[in-house]
DNA sequence: CTGCCGATTTGCAACAGATGCAATTTTGCA
DNA sequence: TGCAAAATTGCATCTGTTGCAAATCGGCAG
């Protein structure tokens, strides 16, 4: 029908490195002068492209910094899409450590980078947080498909309860850094809390002071 | 100490009146002609000032949408704040109620205009996704303060679930309407998954298709 | 009442991101 | 080799945003 995976085509081969140039120019700048203190016109220098081209491949400058955690997510996206014999709930748990591991967990020379350039940079933590909604909206699809009549209040407040799992973990490594024993401790406690609910936090029962 | 309720002072009186005229004249030609259809010299013009002095009132044009809520949202984070002998999960519990309240209920003759807006505009959908981290940190400290010991991952956790709850809720009436009663109850139900867990929700325990 | 000081407002210029358009070059293929 | 489609580029333009300095306004001491 559609499909061609023995070829990319020579066209397309460059236009991806091009892309792949662009995207590790952008970050390499980034790094060495920071995010605002680099223009469009460094990055496309820095790539050998015109200033105009760099939207010929990225929306905005903000998206090129999410290229790579973008391709990723949309493995994890696809991994999940064909699932087999297991619990709505096993699937969910699933979702939620397969996407932090995709987003967090070092890639290429500039993982480290992304990170803590989205963490710090407030315009591109608001672009993330669009990407969590994103994804919030993936797992609810996902959830009806698995439970076809879940009440849609139902699915939502999943989706989105588990999108509030991840950024406590995201939240916890940005204070306490990202290693990845304590990060993994974290991440299933978060879950733990998610499925059991709020009511097996004991400190909550105890008496206000 | 610092009182002075009588004497807001001539010259801070005639700072809020223009504050409110750009506040006012932004939201009337947002729902007139829509927001990125309205530019900053048409806001200042409608309300009579500079553009330049447009943001000495408010940082960017974004902001000037959430004016209103967000003096909404600090008055429940104060009444929040003085909270008396209750169990802190009852406090959470009230403050998503609270939160929601302050945000989705209709005041001043924009609230229904704003809201929409938010909900449409990407660009003002990431701002809100920016107030509903800004509200997570704060029902964290909430939490810390309540339950002094009660370890990092935990408050982060559960005040991250509360807000997937409060999203959940503005997922729900994006899709159905804001019917006070269909709220109400999608408001109970999101609020009760997040205090007893995923395991209270039937349909994830059932076989997968 | 008047003049002064500080705060507010304003105009001007500049910069960066983003977009549309048309010209130009490159690429794949007949 | 030459043609048509696709990609790249340059150019003009718009908008949001900020810094700076001039102009203006407010309130208060004399």
């Amino acid at each position: 029908m559609d499909e061609e995976p023995a070829r990319p085509g020579l066209r397309e081969r460059k236009k991806l490195r091009t892309r792949q140039a662009i995207a590790s120019a952008a970050l390499r700048l980034f790094a060495e002068r920071g995010y605002e203190e680099t223009t469009i016109a460094d990055i496309a220098a820095a790539a050998d492209v015109a200033p105009r081209t760099f939207f010929g491949y990225f929306p905005s400058k903000e998206d090129v910094v999410f290229a790579e955690i973008d391709d990723r997510l949309a493995e994890v996206a696809e991994r999940l899409r064909r699932t087999s014999g297991e619990t709505p709930m096993e699937t969910i748990r699933r979702s939620i450590v397969d996407v932090l591991n995709a987003v967090v967990s070092e890639h290429g020379d500039y993982g480290a980078v992304q990170v803590a350039l989205i963490l710090e940079r407030p315009a591109l933590r608001a672009r993330a947080l669009q990407r969590m909604t994103g994804a919030q909206e993936a797992i609810e699809a996902l959830l009806r498909d698995l439970c076809p009549g879940i009440p849609e209040i139902d699915a939502v407040a999943v989706s989105g309860m588990a999108i509030g799992g991840m950024q406590a973990v995201v939240a916890h490594c940005r204070r306490e850094g990202y290693d990845p024993v304590s990060m993994r401790a974290a991440l299933d406690r978060a879950v733990d809390i998610v499925e059991h609910g709020l009511v097996s936090v004991d400190a909550l029962s105890s008496p206000s002071p």
